[in-house]
RNA sequence: GCGCUGGUAGCUCAAUUGGAUAGAGCGUUGGCCUCCGAAGCCAAAGGUUGCGGGUUCGACUCCCGCCCGGCGCACCA
């Protein structure tokens, strides 16, 4: 269906360029507007009037003289200095419902177009630490990432879902060895090995031995040695414990209804053959890729009035050139130093050497010493760091991937990102900021077929808070585990069920307290802006009233009650002649109906699911007034009661759509 | 110190990206069940959008300067 906003857009458009000419139909400036006033309003008036010296009430009456509109709305009113107000018809709003019913009966799509050109989209979501148990830290990325990416592939984009997992650390070392301690011990010949709580055991008093013990240490470093030489035991070791956590992660994944399979999991442990030419691509591009030449890149200005000129720190390490800007200053004096080095900027991306460590030093960013800061992609000891994976995962995903093996493939050709998304904690910002500046600086943005920049885009979110306001831990200090997050969810839900609705049987009340008390949780983080920091509160997430998860449950179900009392399926119910909207509860909820395009496009623009948790609510406040004002099942005549029929299976429609299959939050028929 | 981010009703959060009289829920107050699930609905009270300037026909939104909080800032991820 096309879009309102793009019908009215149009014919406002139409009529701009009729009033004032050609030049001026390109900003028609079309609005959903505040319900007391309109609902939808174009604000193009004011602006044109200032532009063609006219008072914007007469610009105004002009545009909506040569507006052709009258099939959709009402006459267009001008309002404040303005305004042009639009009422859809009543019976456009029915033909549009009409549509909506056949569109969402057919192909289920809540009248929301596929997109004119899907892009490949790689979404980076979850990858959890692998070996340690799952905390709450996890809960977020892997809730919005798989909400962003139901999104992404509703609209008609191909997803490609990367569950970037930290197998392959140096916490490894003093894992492995650890494990070997223990198995020495405890290796009596049965079948069963740990599970993953020993393995969070292990991790805990590994992490313990690596620091108070020397000799561990050292051992542990030489555990990663042979676990990169690729060392049978030590290999064999390292499966065992990645094959453990993954079964763990993956039982998790299916109690909290996240999309991620094994196909998706692409941890650091698949690039590890690609980091040391990653490091040594990076140094040709930068030599080479340029434009200009590869030297001299560290520019130092001194000011105006003490004409030096740039200071020459070609081939000096950044830091190095930082000491010296500071011992030249200290000759003039400390005020000198600090103006000098205020203006000592990185002009280019290089790759330089500095204090034995490979860095890409990139413009705009510095240390809290005004140092040039550096993103370092090869440690002093020859070491590889989560920059070095993150460059070479962003080089797999856009240019490299035809070399991926097949069994890893999550599609059945090779592709190329037109666009990665990272779902992590705001925390890793200035993280990406770095890798994704880096990798522009070395053109791998470009995508190698259409030529484009690949949009890289970092939905950051907030920490979870407790109650106190303080990062979310155990009463003891230590990070909330997630399984026991989710258990706790199901079995608080389970109790106010059974306070509310004592009469369901065990096993749907059973099923019903996984679905709502998941549901609760991730709804909860689902419905915030994902920007800020998100205070945990079960008695706010699981109330009954107001924007949660439940409540939305809750009014699904009275719509599943409705028909249950009807004695009809919506497959039953079929549409004779027009719906009928003559309540304003029944025309209020019809319009809303219609809005859902735009809460999904909302979603794809900003990456921001809070947009289509709002709508669903607010569409839940306009059925919950309906459903108080207009009988149903009793309604005065069968025609009426068929047309809110209607209208009752098209909220649940919605409802399903968005609930379910954006925001992966389960519905039901009865709680 | 530099950077990012936030500051909106007593509390938790919105505000379609520059549009009208800044909206919800909780809490408070007052109404509504012989009637489809009251887990609901209707209504009232509650605001100098941290402070001060500026841009604009119009600012919670953009710019500048302060104040307060969170986070980050060289070999962990």
């Amino acid at each position: 269906m096309i879009p309102i906003e793009s019908i009215l857009r149009q014919r406002f458009s139409t009529a701009l360029g009729l009033a004032f000419g050609a030049e001026f139909a390109d900003q028609p400036m079309i609005k959903a507007g505040d319900e007391k006033f309109a609902d939808y309003q174009c604000n193009a008036a004011m602006a044109l009037g200032k532009q063609l010296g006219l008072a914007p009430r007469a610009v105004a009456e002009k545009i909506i003289a040569h507006l052709e509109i009258s099939d959709l709305c009402s006459v267009p009113q001008v309002a404040g200095p303005g305004f042009i107000n639009l009422r859809l018809k009543p019976e456009w709003v029915a033909h549009r419902l009409a549509e909506l019913f056949s569109d969402s009966v057919e192909k289920n799509r809540g009248g929301v177009d596929l997109v004119a050109q899907p892009q490949t989209v790689v979404v980076d979501y979850a990858g959890p630490n692998i070996a340690k148990e799952m905390h709450v830290g996890h809960l977020r990325s892997a809730i919005l990432g798989d909400a962003i990416s139901r999104t992404l592939k509703f609209l008609g984009h191909t997803v490609v879902r990367q569950n970037h997992v930290g197998d392959f650390g140096t916490q490894f070392g003093m894992l492995i060895r650890h494990a070997q301690d223990l198995k020495l011990r405890t290796d009596d010949g049965t079948a069963s090995g740990p599970q993953i709580a020993d393995l969070d055991t292990y991790y805990k008093e590994a992490a313990l031995r690596d620091k108070t013990n020397p000799d561990f240490a050292r051992q542990a470093r030489q555990a990663v040695v042979a676990l990169q030489h690729q060392d049978p035991q030590t290999t064999a070791l390292w499966h065992w414990i990645v094959d453990e956590s993954r079964r763990h992660a993956g039982e998790l994944f299916t109690m909290l209804g996240v999309q991620l399979t094994d196909a998706d999991e692409r941890g650091e442990s698949f690039y590890r053959d690609r980091l040391a030419p990653v490091v040594e691509r990076l140094k040709s591009a930068f030599a080479y890729g340029g434009d200009g030449p590869a030297t001299g890149l560290v520019e130092v200005f001194t000011s105006d009035s003490h004409p030096r000129g740039p200071v020459d720190f070609t081939g000096v390490p950044p830091r190095d050139a930082a000491e010296a800007l500071g011992a030249l200053a200290a000759a003039e004096g400390m005020e000198r130093a600090m103006e000098a080095s205020s203006t000592a900027p990185v002009t280019r991306a290089f790759v330089a050497e500095s204090q034995g460590a490979t860095c890409v030093f990139l413009p705009g960013f510095v240390d809290k010493d005004k140092a040039p800061l550096p993103l370092i992609i090869q440690k002093s000891d020859g070491a590889y760091l989560y920059a070095t994976t993150d460059l070479a995962a962003l080089y797999f995903r856009i240019i490299e991937n035809k070399d991926t093996p097949e069994d890893r493939r999550p599609l059945a050709q090779d592709w190329h990102a037109d666009q990665v998304i990272y779902v992590t904690d705001a925390r890793q910002s200035q993280h990406f900021a770095m890798v994704f500046d880096t990798l522009r600086a070395a053109r791998w943005d470009i995508h190698p077929q259409s030529h484009q920049h690949v949009q890289l885009d970092h939905a950051a979110f907030g920490s979870i808070l407790g109650e106190d306001g303080k990062p979310f831990k155990t009463r003891s200090g230590e990070s909330v585990k997630l399984r026991d997050l989710l258990t706790e969810a199901v079995s608080r839900a389970s109790a106010v069920m059974l306070e509310k609705n004592p009469e369901l049987s065990p096993q749907v009340h059973a099923a019903a307290s996984r679905t709502v008390g998941i549901g609760a949780v991730k709804y909860a983080d689902l419905k915030q802006d994902r920007t800020t920091d998100y205070a945990f509160s079960w008695a706010r997430m699981l109330a009954l009233e107001g924007n949660t998860g439940p409540y939305l449950q809750y009014c699904y179900t009275r719509i599943c009650s409705i028909f249950r009392k009807a004695g009809q399926t919506p497959a039953d119910v079929v549409l004779h002649g027009e719906l009928k909207l003559n309540a304003p509860q029944e025309m209020a909820l019809g319009r809303k109906l219609l809005q859902f395009p735009a809460a999904v496009e909302a979603v794809e623009r900003e990456l921001k699911p809070h947009h289509l948790c709002n709508y669903l609510y607010s569409l839940c406040c306009a059925f919950s007034a309906f459903y108080e004002a207009c009988p149903v099942v009793k309604a005065a005549d069968p025609e009426l009661r068929t047309s809110r029929l209607i209208l009752c299976e098209l909220t649940a429609a919605i409802l399903r759509l968005g609930l379910h299959d954006l925001l992966g939050i389960g519905v039901l028929e009865e709680m």
